[in-house]
DNA sequence: GCCTATTCATAAAG
DNA sequence: CTTTATGAATAGGC
């Protein structure tokens, strides 16, 4: 982005690598918060990092909510706005019940 | 942010709003895939719009694991990066087990 | 949806 | 941590 152009690899550099995380990751989430704050949208975000550190955002209520809301919105939306997942039929419910019996 | 400054408040516009909910939720995401791919973490994004429309990422395998993988960590985890949120006391099994007695 | 002027984010350095 | 040069995101128009 500046002083120079970043190629879209991981990052080999431990240092380097951990100074983007915190970097890209603070970034992410402020744009997560305008995104929003502007459109009145209700968003969560979870990260992991590379040694397994959880990072978590949610702009509305807590996450708790938010997951209990995209369990029931997954079961009845059909798509989704991003065509990264290739679509998967499994059961959002599943996810919650399968110990349960 | 371009041809003028944007002002931190919600957009009242219904055309505006939606027209900029488009844009910045594509650049949302965007960033979101170049922080995992970089800094080799796994990310998910859960985006409910004003209408309660659904939209999600998840940069590594399925939202599905993602949350499983959450509801691990987040009963382990004692502070999260961001401090947007007050600390919730509450701890996350109880979101999956407390009406399974 | 695409284009362009402008603001924003951030990689590298101090 | 703070600064700064530079690429990226995006608001407003078509």
């Amino acid at each position: 982005m500046a002083r120079g152009k970043v190629q879209m690899r991981r990052i080999e550099n431990p240092v380097h690598r951990q100074v983007t995380f915190c970097k890209r990751r603070a970034g992410l989430l402020k744009k997560a918060k305008e995104l929003s704050v502007l459109c009145d949208a209700d968003i969560g975000i979870i990260i992991f990092s590379t040694h397994g550190k959880l990072y978590e955002l949610a702009t509305n209520g807590t996450m708790r909510d938010l997951i209990e809301r995209y369990r029931q919105s997954c079961g009845e939306t059909q798509n989704v706005g991003d065509s990264t997942q290739p679509k998967v039929s499994t059961s959002c419910f599943d996810l919650f019940c399968s110990s349960h019996s």
